[in-house]
DNA sequence: AACTTTAAATGTCAAATTTACAATTATTTT
DNA sequence: AAAATAATTGTAAATTTGACATTTAAAGTT
């Protein structure tokens, strides 16, 4: 079989937003580029997509090669095309958002990319469109969350309802009323109440909760209201 | 400057999945695939991404070449990018869903593509993954219709209520009641009363509506909440 | 002119959800 | 034993939702 005549063709890369929560603020995995142009500048963590890959499974790969981890929640964000966007060549990219367990997360011992976490309000410049992509994977992940179970995956199993709290009001940069809050969060059903508490933050300590494993499978695609009125967003 | 060596470069096209709305059904436009392979297929309508061009613009040209309408609602939905997805050659998509209003279309003197609507639950037998294309795009649809005003971008200038509810009704191919239908699509606010009555369908005539165009753009991401419990939607 | 027909428009009440707001409790430290 | 701290829980008003039937405007018919 012949090949298409006279159309470009083009590199396509992946590249991840790799987002964390240390528990106080919602942080973006960033790694020292590699390779020219741009070497040495902080970057997505990225790779092109290989000749028997799809886009998911180049996506996948490359946050293992990163993190060492795998079955991440991952999603595909958008594919970001514009013609000068790689000042090399063109190539396109497209960006997957992934919320990850930050304590699950080891350095890889050869430290291969120098990777670091940066709290998502104070990132160094990014190369290329980077930023953007950024940018448009934090206002996806406010809208799913606000209508989805979706920060648990940025928790690790055993999580306090005030960890949560904690969690969404950074993500929303927003206060939210504690008993409304857990009576939100409680109502979802999605929530097991353990019989440790967490015992690190607070005299009193806080009831350890784990995920319902089948209604969060059941639930997940539902429509949950945790956040009402989550402003302005796309 | 040099490039990037050792990678695979492909083809980037674009696929525009279009919606209209003919008063009754919910309707996709196809085309007859003018080249090989599939030659004469059922096809989405579609292109290659040109050197000078971003996606949108691609996106844009193809769905004008198609139809002569500029400034259609449209979006991106996902990068389809399966290695074998198109047998000739590796072929990433991009596909695009617009919404338009089914009595702007005009088909092209030209007939160039043999384009035809189809009533969505009665389409042919797509070409490559284009199946798959449309029902993430329907899938997407019903998501987004469900808390955005988006349906009125498949309806014309001047519309009534019950032409509303019949849209949604196809949408979500589900019975909604009257009077509790119309009171929410009023709370929104986004409706502007006219004094002309639609007189074709019934005796008594249904008010037309236009949309507050000023309201419109502001509470175009707002949670609108159209539908309560829109199924298990992604 | 009165009556019939058809679809549009509108109202109400109960239930569920959301919002705003403060007191109590478990535990550690002093 | 008292103080301090953060977790946990309650309640009443307001708003929104869901279920349900009647009235109304206009055209057609007798």
């Amino acid at each position: 079989m012949t090949r298409y005549s006279r159309q470009t063709r083009m590199l396509v890369a992946v590249d991840c937003i790799i987002f964390g929560f240390d528990g106080q603020d919602l942080k973006l995995l960033l790694i020292k580029r590699g390779f020219e142009p741009e070497k040495g500048k902080w970057s997505l963590m990225g790779g092109f997509v290989q000749t028997d890959e799809d886009l998911e499974q180049a996506a996948a790969r490359t946050l293992t090669k990163l993190t060492g981890l795998e079955g991440v929640y991952m999603e595909q964000l958008t594919a970001f095309g514009s013609p000068n966007r790689d000042p090399m060549e063109r190539t396109l990219s497209v960006a997957y958002f992934a919320l990850i367990d930050i304590n699950q997360y080891k350095q890889q011992i050869t430290d291969e990319y120098k990777a670091e976490w940066f709290p998502l309000k104070d990132a160094p410049k990014l190369i290329f469109d980077h930023a953007k992509m950024v940018e448009e994977a934090q206002a996806r992940l406010r809208y799913k969350a606000a209508i989805h179970p979706l920060l648990f995956e940025l928790l690790p199993t055993r999580f306090t309802i005030p960890q949560l709290q904690i969690l969404f009001e950074a993500v929303y940069d927003a206060g939210f009323d504690k008993r409304n809050f857990s009576r939100k969060v409680l109502s979802t059903g999605l929530l097991v109440k353990q019989k440790e508490k967490e015992r690190a933050t607070s005299k009193r300590g806080a009831f350890y909760y784990k995920l319902d494993k089948r209604k969060y499978s059941a639930k997940f695609h539902a429509f949950l209201n945790f956040v009402s009125d989550p402003g302005n967003l796309k």
